[in-house]
DNA sequence: CGCGGCTTTGATGTTCATCAAGTAAAGTGG
DNA sequence: CCACTTTACTTGATGAACATCAAAGCCGCG
């Protein structure tokens, strides 16, 4: 049998189905739908039903809910190999947070029922699932709970360099979150983000240039989030 | 076969182990631990190498782990048929929190590896800890988010109401926590959550005897829960 | 060009942590 | 069982951290 699908060449394959045979492969691929949003697009509406598996192939995406009519919260940011369904979709029929694109980015999606399916049947992908499910939901736990230990220098220097050193792995980025999302990642005004960041900037910390980014002392920066 | 093992009767056994053949629950039954601890004892200590799967048969524990020296910080208490070792147990090898009873409890454990070797063979079983683990770290992520969003009021009114709607389900309880430990879950200092429950008790929203607390005025401190 | 959204800075008051000090309760050793 | 020590609890005073309000500059876009 011969596999045309996209999906043998998708990286996302060796991390994730790798316990699939080549004709579960095929049947997979089939069902997928792959999906193409821009930045600013909404993948995903809090309340709305559950009815696909999904998964950021590549581009960033961010997750957030409503905390109070106006106020919005940050509850990750989500990169490529993130589920980004991975928080509810196994124990309500609703999400209860929305997926909206901070980048251009591609998704793939996959109808609930059939994940099910395969879960029920292949051990190794379950366990797999079980895995990964694990460690998304620990990384989530580990950052809400360090950023609500800290003061607003601590957590806006730990957000700095979350972008630098997880996300975009340099020390020069485009920042793709506003200063309000900013706020609404660590839970504190706009106006205190920018605050911090002008006093960062005054320090030689950082350099600012509009969006763009440079961690200039990463070091004293790295204290000040684990200290402050 | 005759079973005699007493996680026949076990109430547990309804909630997870539906998805055993009985020779399996019999397995499952000579392998696992059940282990006695009084309040204040430590169950497990962060770092530790996780062997054994976890779960809560009676008592009350919280799950907590040191964000600096000195500092401890809960992140949330764990009820009966709660799994303890949701956290992390498929993403690392060790303990990232501690576990210590807060009344008197008693855990049973059982190997990883033959979790491990039951989530395998068995797809329900698999698919049934999926959708518990989704559940458990929905809770967490969803009040640790809570939790960040309010003030301090707002705070210690949701965490009262908290022990009793969901854990003692009664208007009137024996609070398990000290006040530095309400402040180490709400991430507060200790003199300003007495300060808070004082006022609380001023304006007769709640009556305080020592450990013991009444929700004199539920409806109030819901407001305060979901708007302070 | 002008409108709306994003950004920035300043002034002001609230919320909260920290320090200090004292009381009550609970454990400890003789 | 009592003196002693430690730990938990409580209240007040003070300053730091932070939200809120106000106002102005900037930019992209119709």
């Amino acid at each position: 049998m011969q596999i045309t699908c996209n999906c043998v060449q998708c990286e996302l394959k060796t991390v994730f189905f790798n316990s699939f045979q080549e004709n579960q492969l095929e049947m997979f691929c089939i069902q997928k739908k792959e999906t193409n949003y821009r930045k600013g697009d909404i993948i995903i509406r809090e309340g709305d039903e559950i009815t696909d598996f999904i998964y950021l192939k590549s581009g960033l995406v961010k997750l957030h809910r409503n905390t109070r009519p106006d106020r919005d919260q940050i509850i990750i940011i989500a990169l490529p190999f993130d589920f980004i369904s991975l928080l509810s979709v196994f124990s309500t029929d609703r999400y209860n947070y929305s997926v909206t694109a901070i980048e251009d980015s591609v998704v793939c999606s996959i109808p609930m029922s059939s994940i099910k399916k395969y879960a029920m049947e292949n051990g190794k992908f379950s366990f797999n699932l079980i895995e990964r499910m694990s460690k998304a939901s620990d990384k989530i736990i580990l950052e809400s709970l360090a950023i609500r230990s800290k003061y607003l220098k601590g957590k806006v220097a730990y957000l700095l360099l979350k972008f630098s050193r997880e996300i975009y792995r340099k020390p020069v980025f485009e920042l793709p979150l506003s200063r309000r999302e900013i706020a609404e990642y660590i839970g504190m005004t706009t106006e205190n983000v920018i605050r911090t960041l002008s006093e960062f900037r005054n320090d030689r910390l950082i350099r600012i240039n509009g969006k763009e980014i440079e961690i200039a002392h990463e070091e004293a920066l790295s204290k000040i989030a684990d200290f402050g």
